[in-house]
DNA sequence: CGAATGAATGAAAACGATTTCATCCAGCAC
DNA sequence: GTGCTGGATGAAATCGTTTTCATTCATTCG
């Protein structure tokens, strides 16, 4: 059964298929009596827009492209979640990408949202290894909008997000105001997450504005997951001197790192100090409940987006 | 800047669109040295493939639709994770359509499914107010799969899921057989979520099997998350005859119950005993790790989507 | 009354691919 | 030489909207 098509309705209402799609898309053009009749017989005979035949007239999606660099921690049900409810209230589709932390994969699905003509793209974290190419998606006239980080001037992007820097310097600070001089850091690899970066900077400082020199046996690095949390955190707790506190600076390591000192029988805070870095609900409800950075991961990407 | 078309490549080339097209879709069906110029004349001019005029010829779109109930679950993460990486590989997007357990939303979004011919649509439980239009998607030649779930066999519909009647039984059976008279249930939406209901007819057979009534004081019903899981647990604990055992029957309450119980001085398993039922990695991480009944999330729709 | 205004509509040219038939031709068997 | 076969290619129709100009006609203004 072939589709009925925005031609057909308009030989049924006796007019233009331009009154229809004007019916359709800015119905204060259309007398009342025709739009009336218009949507009427679309009711009546089923008819279903087609998007894709719109997309290629308007030279243009309505499609917003959402890009995090992994479902296996929340900043993907943050993101994508915001974004698509805000999107969902004015009619955008969301599409997800899932570049796994890897700039090749990010590439491809950056083309393909070209391929698209997409409204826009909205990208979590920021891998430079793309850089060029995205600033050129952004010149072609597809927007871009980068969250979850601030960026340095050079970029000439949008972003909205938390200074990361200076939140994991006052992290580290409160430990080492507690009394704390060998602090250890669970991070994401410096290397490619800009995140990552930022916060072991902010922490590097925070210890040197202490004069505390950083010990680099007491930093891990690993991709943000509760298991390599705790095992960053078992290996911390491994060394002849252990740190007597820990900032896991990562959304679900901290819990990993909980777990793994709740099993070599320490208890948190009276034998080590934990701090978290997250934007989870779960910290709520550990025992004891996890101190932690506080981020507003919702409204992050929720109330911002424009 | 106007893009190059597919045209324009073929005049460069000095072949005819056609035969660009072969190119790019089925290089088997041109010469080596055609193809190759091809391909290096696009890669120098840049020509970026329009989807919306691929889709619009082909009467087919190549997008994916996934369906999720809520994105403050995990039922989120695993199911459009798992997706997407699978339809990543074959080359699908994957477009996320949140319904908020509301069966108005759902509709309109899988009209837009519609709009979009989209390559077939993945839901994420079943909401049977939408029975009739899915059914109607399937025949109009939407493929359309429901996953997390086991359909009657009245309905015509492709499923992946888990037996969570079975599961729902096994679990209070088991409670039942540490010898617990008052098993309370804190589950979803009976209503709303063919889920939900699955899980409190088990819950109820369980009981029954053993000539247990049912206490109606023992069941909350409540959407799915932490927070509602923990005050459900609390007013479970305030009741004049409290459980001895409670089954919280969904993703993130077990959680929240958990807490609710740590608050009001109660040990697990000591005092209470505390089933869950998830799929999610979290319960590894509590303090004592949750008995729970194991699902799994990520191979229901991650090894068997077609 | 003539001109100007503005609302409602239509005609027709895009938009940029895909795909079905041909067509052409080289090579090969007989 | 004739007739096939099959690989490589091209011509042209088609997909279903959107949108820019016109056009028409009824008002309103001076």
């Amino acid at each position: 059964m072939a589709q009925i098509t925005i031609q057909d309705v308009a030989q049924m209402a006796g007019v233009s298929p331009a009154t229809v799609s004007r019916a359709l898309h800015s119905p204060h053009l259309v007398s009342k009596a025709t739009r009336e009749n218009i949507e009427r017989i679309i009711r009546e005979n089923n008819y279903i827009y087609n998007a894709a035949a719109a997309d290629l007239s308007r030279r243009k999606s309505s499609v917003l492209g959402v890009f995090i660099p992994t479902t296996g921690g929340t900043v993907f049900a943050s993101t994508v979640g915001a974004i698509e409810e805000y999107a969902y209230e004015r009619g955008f589709p969301v599409m997800v990408s899932n570049t796994r932390y890897d700039p090749e994969i990010e590439a491809v699905l950056l083309h393909k949202c070209l391929e698209r003509r997409m409204a826009g793209v909205i990208l979590t974290g920021y891998c430079q290894a793309n850089e060029q190419l995205i600033l050129s998606m952004a010149e072609k006239g597809l927007p871009c909008l980068v969250a979850w980080e601030i960026l340095p001037e050079s970029v000439p992007l949008s972003y909205v997000g938390i200074d990361n820097y200076q939140a994991a310097f006052e992290a580290t600070d409160y430990l080492l105001g507690l009394g704390h001089r060998r602090v250890g850091l669970i991070v994401g690899p410096r290397s490619g997450i800009l995140r990552a970066r930022r916060r072991y900077d902010g922490y590097a400082a925070a210890l040197e504005a202490r004069g505390i020199p950083c010990d680099p046996a007491l930093v891990i690095e690993r991709h943000p997951t509760m298991l390599n949390g705790k095992e960053a955190m078992s290996r911390l707790l491994r060394l002849p001197k252990p740190p007597t506190a820990v900032f896991a600076a990562s959304d679900f390591m901290a819990i990993g790192a909980m777990a793994a000192a709740r099993e070599r029988g320490l208890r948190v805070p009276e034998d080590i100090s934990l701090m978290g870095f997250d934007d989870i609900e779960f910290t709520n409800y550990t025992s004891p409940p996890l101190t932690t950075v506080r981020v507003p991961s919702w409204d992050i990407v929720g109330s911002q987006a424009k």
